[in-house]
DNA sequence: CGGGGTGTTGAGTCCACTCAACCCTGGTGG
DNA sequence: CCACCAGGGTTGAGTGGACTCAACACCCCG
């Protein structure tokens, strides 16, 4: 209802427009950076109720969060541009990053059941989002088929992401681990336009090692280790994969698999 | 469409029905044993689309398959008895339990974004569970504020429960998981009416290992250590919790927090 | 009686952790 | 300008907890 009170720690709050594509379409199907979340909506819904789905933008600068553990769920929040780092914090105190949000993915799903938010979302860059008031989005939800089933696969998506992260964490060793990871996030880069083997990280050593429930050391241990397979070129934030099929196989996928 | 064909491993397929309570409510509030998944369909919906949700039932024998990795989604699954054991496999073969479904919870949630499972279920009891077609179901969504709201629920509280994992397997050692496991699952039965300290578990010491990222030996030792420190009796898989606040204080609660 | 499935316990190994030193970079201030 | 510092990253040495391998107990069932 009133978005204004959780809103005091970011930027800037831009006044309600339409989440739609800006004007410049610089990239193909970058309608408002949502990759394929508003596109349901501009392709299924009639004018009026597609003029309906307005929301708010928010400017979150790097380091400020977007919500925190506990505050209230009003919105769910598409990322139009820039990253996030979502952290979870245990009842003993120490926290772990749950995961690394681009371009395109919803923020805050996991606080449709509790209405509170049970993680910390933070902006690893300058980054802007849409707020979707989860009220009036379920309500459109109702109204549209195709949104409907859209916000259910979004949903479903999350779930699968997170029981590969337990593959992960439960099955795999640190080589493994920081493999798996570095060969996700480089196919998620490649659906937003980005190059598959040359990418900037984000993220801090300590943050990779969070979330692969690994010390920071050992993250940079095995990177240094994959350098010197020649698998990997790595300096600072910045890495090249020089052997695609060579880090497959490390993780066990015989890459020409099925 | 044609549910039958995915059923032949099943022992009896019952004929459509609806999906609420038997006539004879044994305990309170055990609706379908869906604990609360029908409930807001009897309570918010007319009469004729409450008629509406007909389903069938199906029986699953203890070792049997519900659905497999890669079967098409057709329907999702509240569990309306038994329970059920959940897991996935990797590329490189070895597979990992994802979790234990009980009564009352629905099975098949991860399958939505991709149309087709990504887990095995498995039960580990003589279990029955009533068969929801999901695009029926969605359409009904459609139709009801409060059933699409109880789904939503549903979907998120599958993700906070895989985050809670993902904390456990990054973070705790064995003795934390292990604990937290028996607390989580305590604290799951005697939602369901059982005894939080007196429990009988169905799954093997290496489910429990493979859901916790540990070994069955692992499992074994801990649950020892844990009788030794006088926590828990422990006889096969017959379990008695001694000291709840002893075993809350081991994974860092101290339980009078907040 | 033997045999398979399940669980417990012991001995030794190894991988990731802890602790610590050091490097590099960017920023700040004398 | 350089000195200094803080934060992030790398690397080394040693430790410990969970793993591997193995033996054995137990129970149900034939």
């Amino acid at each position: 209802m009133d978005n204004r009170r959780d809103w005091a720690h970011c930027s800037r709050v831009h006044a309600p427009l339409l989440s739609l594509p800006d004007a410049n379409p610089s990239s193909p199907r970058q309608n408002c950076g949502l990759g394929g979340y508003c596109t349901p909506i501009e392709s299924s819904l009639a004018r009026p109720e597609h003029d309906a789905l307005v929301c708010s933008h928010a400017h979150v600068k790097r380091g400020e969060t977007l919500y925190r553990l506990g505050d209230r769920l009003s919105s769910i929040y598409p990322i139009k541009a820039g990253c996030f780092r979502v952290s979870a914090i245990t009842e003993r105190g120490d926290h772990q990053v749950i995961g690394f949000y681009l371009r395109g993915e919803i923020l805050g799903l996991d606080a449709v059941a509790t209405q509170s938010h049970t993680s910390t979302a933070t902006a690893l860059e300058d980054s802007e989002v849409c707020i979707v008031p989860f009220e009036h989005f379920e309500r459109l939800c109702a109204k549209s088929g195709p949104l409907q089933q859209h916000f259910h696969k979004m949903m479903s998506r999350e779930i699968s992401v997170d029981r590969n992260m337990m593959l992960l964490l439960g099955s795999m060793n640190a080589e493994e681990r920081v493999v798996s990871f570095l060969l996700s996030l480089s196919a998620r880069l490649v659906a937003r336009g980005y190059s598959p083997v040359d990418f900037n990280l984000r993220m801090s050593r300590e943050d990779i090692g969070s979330h692969l429930g690994l010390k920071l050391e050992t993250v940079s241990r095995t990177l240094s280790s994959l350098h010197e397979q020649r698998l990997l070129d790595v300096d600072g934030r910045h890495f090249r994969v020089l052997d695609v099929p060579g880090l497959k196989r490390l993780v066990g996928e015989p890459e020409s698999a099925r």
